[in-house]
DNA sequence: CATGAATGAGTGTTCATTCAT
DNA sequence: GATGAATGAACACTCATTCAT
C-alpha cells in the first residue's frame, strides 16, 4: 500500500472509531487493530492522537467544503442550491454518517482537543465556512435571502442541518432521510429569508 | 450548609468544569477543590463521575423545561411564545453559558457517557422535549405553523440556537447576544411556517 | 442495651462478615449497618478495624480453650478426650461455622494483619494451644500418645481439624459432619500414637 | 530477556510478595518494583492484580501436583510414596518456603480472591488433587490405609504438611525441617490407617 | 518502514478514621 | 454516648508515546 493510502486508512479508522466511541474512550492502539498495523506505524504517519482528531475534521470539512464549492459555481438561484447541498448533505450522511457525525460530535463538542491558544480551532473548518458564507452573500445579493448578520445564517443552516444528524443519531427518524430533504431545504430558505 | 445546598453547589461546580474543559479533562479533584471540599466527600453524594454529569443535564433540561413550561401556559399565540422562549434562552446563555454550554457540548457530543444499553441518554432531556413538542403542537393547532414532522420543526428550534450558542462559545459574535433575539425568532418562526 | 452487650454484638458481626468477606473486603460500615449504629459509634468500643479483628480471635479461641479446658478437666484417658473433643468441635462448627472458619481463614492467614513486631501474632491463641498441650502431655503420661514433639502433635490435631473444616467450607462434604466425627477421632488418635 | 522468561519473573516476584505481605497489602507497583520494570508493563503479562494471584496458585499447585505425580508412577508400597512425599514436600518448603505458604495462606484463606461464581475456586488445585486421591486409592488398594471417605485421608494428609507448614512460618519449630520427615510420614500414614 | 514491549504519569474510586454536633 | 459528614492517602489500572530491534 503506498505511503499516502496507508496514511488515509488510519484516518478514515480513526474517524470512524472516534465517531462511534469518542475521542477520549479511543486509544491509538484501536485504531492500529482496527486497520491491521502496528501502534508504532501509526505514529509513523501522525505525530499524535490529538493531531489524528485534526485530521480528520480537516478531512471531512474539506469534503463538505468541496461540496458546496461546486454547488455554489453553478449558475442557479440560491434557493436551488440550498436544496441541491441539503440533498447532498443528506445523502453523505446516509453513506458516510460516521464523517458528519464526526463533525458534530467530535469537532464540536471536544473544544479541548481542538483549540490551541494561539488558533481558534473554528478555523479548521475555514474552507467549509467560506463557502457558506458565499452561498448567503449570493443570496442576499439575489434578494432571496434577507441581509442579516451572517452568524444568524450560519446558525439557520449548520443548526438545523446539525439538528437533523443528531436525530438521525439517535435512530428515532422513522422515515428514510432522503423523505425530509424538501421539508428540510424550505426550513432553511424560509430561516434565511 | 444544608445536606441539599451542598450536593447542589457541587453539582453546580461540576457543569462548570465540565463545560470548560470537557468531561474527559475534568477530575474530580478539580471540581472538589473548586468548592472546597475534599475528594472523598464528592462520593458521599454523588456515586461516580458519571451520576455528576447526568444528574447536570437533568439539572439544565429542567431549567429549561420550567422556563418553556411558564411560556407554554400563557394564552399568547405561537409566535410570541417563541419569540418569549428566544429572549429568556439568551438571558439565560448570557447569564449562565455554562448550563447551556454544557447542553450542548457534553451532552450531545459525549454519546458514551450518558448512554446506557436500555435507555437512550434522549431520556434525559425528556421533560425539555415535552415541552418544545407542546409548543409546535399548538402552533400548529392555530395554523402558525406547517403541519410537519415534529423532527423537523425540533431541529428547527434546537439547531437554531444551538448555532448561535456555540457561535456565542466561540466568541465570534460581535453584537450583545439580545441583539439577535429578534432576527433568530423571526428565523425560528419562519423555519417552522 | 448494656454497655458489653453491645460491644459484644459488634464483635459477633464482625466474626460473621469478616470470614464471609475477608478482612479488606469488610468495610467498618458494612458491620455497623449489619447491627444498625453508626460508623463513628463502632469506634466507641474498638480503636480500630485491626482491634476489631484481634478481639475476634481472642473470642473465638477462648470459646474452643473452654471447651477442651473443661474436657481436660474430666478424668477419662486421652483417646476419650480427642473423641469429645472432635464432637463439640464439630457441633460448635455446625452451629457457628463463622467463628471457626474465622480462625482457619482470617487469623493464620492475615498474618499483616494480627501480627505485631514485639509479639508473635500466635499468642492471641495462647489460651488454646495451653489446653492442647495439656491434652497431649496428659496422653503421652498415660502411654496412649508417642513421645514426640509437640509442635507434631499439633499439627495433627489442628491441622486435620483444619482439614475438614476447610471442606466443609467449601460445601464438598456430602455426609452431615456428624458423620464424620468417629472416623476424624481415630485418624487424630492414630497420628499422635 | 524472553517473553515466556519475563513473565514467569513476575510471577515469581508476586508469589513471593503475595505470600510475606498478604494480597491486599501487595502493591502492584511493589511487584514491578521488585524486578525492577514499570508498573505499566506487569499490565503487558497479566491483565489484573487477581489473574496473577490466581496464576501463581496454578503455578504452584502444579509443582506440587508434578513431584506427587512422579512419585505415584514409582512401583512401591503407599506407605513409601507417603514417606517419599513428605520428604520432598519438607525440601520444597525449605527450599522456596514462599510457593507453599502462598498455596496455604494467601489460596486457601483469601476465597473471595479465587473464587468465581460458576467455578469452585478449589478447582484452581485440581492437579494436586486429583494425584493426592490416586495416592489414596492405591493404597486402600493395597490395603496399606483404611478404606474410609476421601474426604478424610485428604483433611489428614494436607492437614498435617499445612499444620507443620504454619508451625514452620511461625518460625516456632527448633530443629531443622528434616527432622520431622520420619515423625511426619509416620503421623500421616497412621492416621490414614 | 514496521513492530510491540516498555514507560510512568494520571485518575476514578475506596475506606479507615476523625470530630463537630 | 451516638451520628455520619468530612478527610485524604492509597491503589489498581489505562494509555499516549517512545525506541530498540
Amino acid at each position: 500500500m503506498s505511503k499516502e493510502k496507508k496514511k488515509n486508512s488510519i484516518l478514515l479508522a480513526s474517524l470512524e472509531i472516534f465517531t462511534k466511541q469518542g475521542f477520549y474512550k479511543t486509544t491509538i492502539s484501536q485504531i492500529a487493530k482496527h486497520i491491521g498495523i502496528s501502534v508504532g506505524n501509526v505514529y509513523n504517519y501522525f505525530p499524535s492522537k490529538e493531531s489524528l482528531a485534526k485530521a480528520s475534521i480537516v478531512f471531512v470539512t474539506e469534503k463538505l467544503a468541496t461540496i458546496l464549492h461546486n454547488i455554489n459555481a453553478q449558475d442557479i438561484p440560491a434557493k436551488e442550491k440550498v436544496a441541491c447541498f441539503v440533498e447532498e448533505y443528506l445523502e453523505f450522511l446516509q453513506k458516510h454518517p460516521e464523517m458528519i457525525e464526526y463533525f458534530f460530535r467530535i469537532y464540536l463538542a471536544n473544544r479541548e482537543v481542538f483549540y490551541q491558544s494561539d488558533d481558534s480551532g473554528f478555523s479548521l473548518a475555514e474552507s467549509f465556512i467560506k463557502e457558506l458564507e458565499k452561498l448567503v452573500t449570493d443570496g442576499i445579493a439575489s434578494k432571496e435571502f434577507a441581509n442579516q448578520d451572517f452568524y444568524i445564517s450560519f446558525a439557520c443552516i449548520s443548526g438545523i442541518l446539525g439538528g437533523i444528524t443528531f436525530l438521525h443519531g439517535e435512530k428515532v427518524l422513522q422515515a428514510d432521510l432522503a423523505q425530509y430533504k424538501k421539508n428540510l431545504a424550505h426550513a432553511i430558505c424560509k430561516s434565511l429569508s
